[in-house]
DNA sequence: GTCCAGGGCCGTT
DNA sequence: AACGGCCATGGA
């Protein structure tokens, strides 16, 4: 049987359900009266290769030092920064690219993100992609999940479901990117296609996690007949 | 001990 | 344009 995004979204919302994304410590921020875009932002490139529980861990520390804000990451020591974010992995690069992001939002944009997202989306793409460290994954996973845009990320998971299903959406990251919003924008209208987007990409990051692993557990597959790996 | 995780950069073909 | 090496910690 074939399949599409759609079909892959309606099936994967049935078996697995609603998660709930990005993964945001909302408390924390009306506590301290920050801006939890700016976390999304800071998890996106924590992230990059790296299991979620070592970010959570780096993430943690840097709530309890109270620098998960713009201003004070710009102005900090590289070196302090290096060692908070250390559980993450990666963490020499990283904090480079975390500082180099933090530094851009507050001369440009004075540390106010709704100035930042107050612009078009290509605009702001084109501009995180200009920034060193920030691919189009870690774009477009800000685009969503912080500036709750309309765009569609792509990431190893997804090509990993497209070559095995298979769904023919190309190989390269814009082709596969392009085609996914094709397919969903024939069905659902702009304010509902945030949202689809933000959802698929959870449902394919828990499915991939749960079922198609590298070594994959097909026999108890919720989408195996449609499969054929 | 081995494998792997919600990428991206840089140098070489 | 495409590919390989590299970056690094912590959980399974």
């Amino acid at each position: 049987m074939k399949i599409t995004p759609n079909i892959l979204y309606e099936i994967l919302l049935d078996e697995l359900g609603i998660q709930k994304w990005w993964p945001v410590d909302s408390s924390y921020h009306k506590n301290h009266s920050s801006d939890p875009r700016f976390e999304v932002m800071v998890g996106a490139i924590l992230t990059q290769n790296t299991a979620w529980s070592n970010v959570e861990k780096a993430l943690t520390n840097l709530k309890i030092k109270k620098i998960l804000e713009i201003e004070k990451i710009s102005n900090i020591d590289l070196e302090h920064l290096r060692e908070m974010i250390k559980p993450s992995g990666f963490f020499n690069q990283k904090a480079q690219r975390i500082k180099n992001l933090a530094s851009h939002l507050h001369n440009n944009y004075h540390s106010d993100l709704n100035c930042f997202f107050d612009q078009e989306l290509f605009i702001i793409r084109n501009e995180l992609l200009s920034l060193n460290g920030i691919g189009p994954e870690t774009a477009d996973s800000i685009l969503l999940y912080a500036g709750n845009f309309p765009i569609f990320v792509v990431d190893a998971y997804t090509k990993r479901i497209c070559k095995r299903l298979p769904i023919k959406a190309g190989d390269s990251y814009d082709e596969i990117q392009l085609f996914f919003q094709r397919e969903l924008n024939k069905k659902y209208n702009t304010e509902k296609l945030t949202q689809i987007y933000n959802e698929l990409h959870a449902l394919i990051v828990i499915f991939v996690k749960n079922y198609c692993k590298k070594r994959p557990e097909c026999c108890k597959c919720p989408i195996r007949k449609y499969c054929n790996f």
